[in-house]
DNA sequence: AGATTAAAAGACATTTTTATCCTTTATATG
DNA sequence: CATATAAAGGATAAAAATGTCTTTTAATCT
């Protein structure tokens, strides 16, 4: 459905969502361990979450990742096209270059309703929404 | 969403849907033409598709690939299940062990349903309805 | 039986994804 | 300013997905 690589994103920048603050960093290597995501690789996606300002950085001593207020506002699809690319999750079935209402391909009309709703559901979420979730007890970390 | 390797059987599968029968098999590198899979590769996939009983072959002079009355009756997730194994569509969004209706995840609820509704259309739907569709006039053939 | 055909099977190569390690840069603090 | 800290960046490695090539097996036809 989606990477491994956009669901350690997506798990860390929940856990930054619950656990972070401005005056609260976090280091990768403590999102690594409760998330149970490798250390390094979580760096290389952190690193790019922070290029596409879904996180915020600061390097140093008292320095880590967290979300301004502002990253609490991303679409959770952002997060899955920074990791996967756009086509991923859009792109046609059989892979055909133009598959549309107009020119559907034999599965399009078959899964295309529920493929969109499924997109548009990502589009219009956003990480604060999950937190919300999270809040009401569904919880995101492994057993 | 489903992996290259699916799109490809898929394709596959509907060109001898739509072209072969018993008595009018096809040669891997006849399918491998028209819809643009590499020959060797798409080998491979119908050895495996044919391993579960999705498509019929016959060796030696005359012989080829085609669908049985039987395999034409396949539901497109067994196609999808034999290549890219059970859980690339349906494990939970953040691959957690337990992720259900009384378990649910953040994303669960999100998504759910689309989701759920995108694997029961692959599920109830056959190789034979998507020729119906073809036959209305909907390519799955690359430009 | 011998020759030919075509899928099955196995070995190997390439590319992409996932993962690790080491060095550099930015920031804070004594 | 020197030092410690932590992310950024680059190089490398392992695993999985994709793709190719060669040999073997089964079927057909002279």
């Amino acid at each position: 459905m989606i990477s491994n690589s956009s669901k350690y994103a997506v798990k860390a920048v929940l856990y930054l969502a619950v656990n972070s603050s401005e005056d609260h960093k976090i280091l990768a290597k403590d999102i690594s361990r409760p998330t149970n995501i490798p250390k390094a690789y979580l760096s290389k996606i952190l690193q790019e979450l922070s290029k596409h300002n879904i996180v915020s950085s600061v390097r140093g001593p008292g320095g880590g990742f967290y979300l301004s207020d502002e990253n609490i506002k991303t679409p959770l699809m952002k997060i899955i096209q920074v990791i996967d690319g756009d086509n991923r999750l859009t792109s046609c079935m059989l892979s055909l270059q133009e598959c549309n209402a107009e020119h559907p391909c034999p599965m399009h009309d078959l899964v295309g309703n529920t493929k969109v709703n499924f997109v548009k559901n990502l589009e219009q979420n956003t990480v604060g929404d999950l937190v919300k979730n999270i809040k009401m007890g569904k919880s995101f970390l492994p057993l």
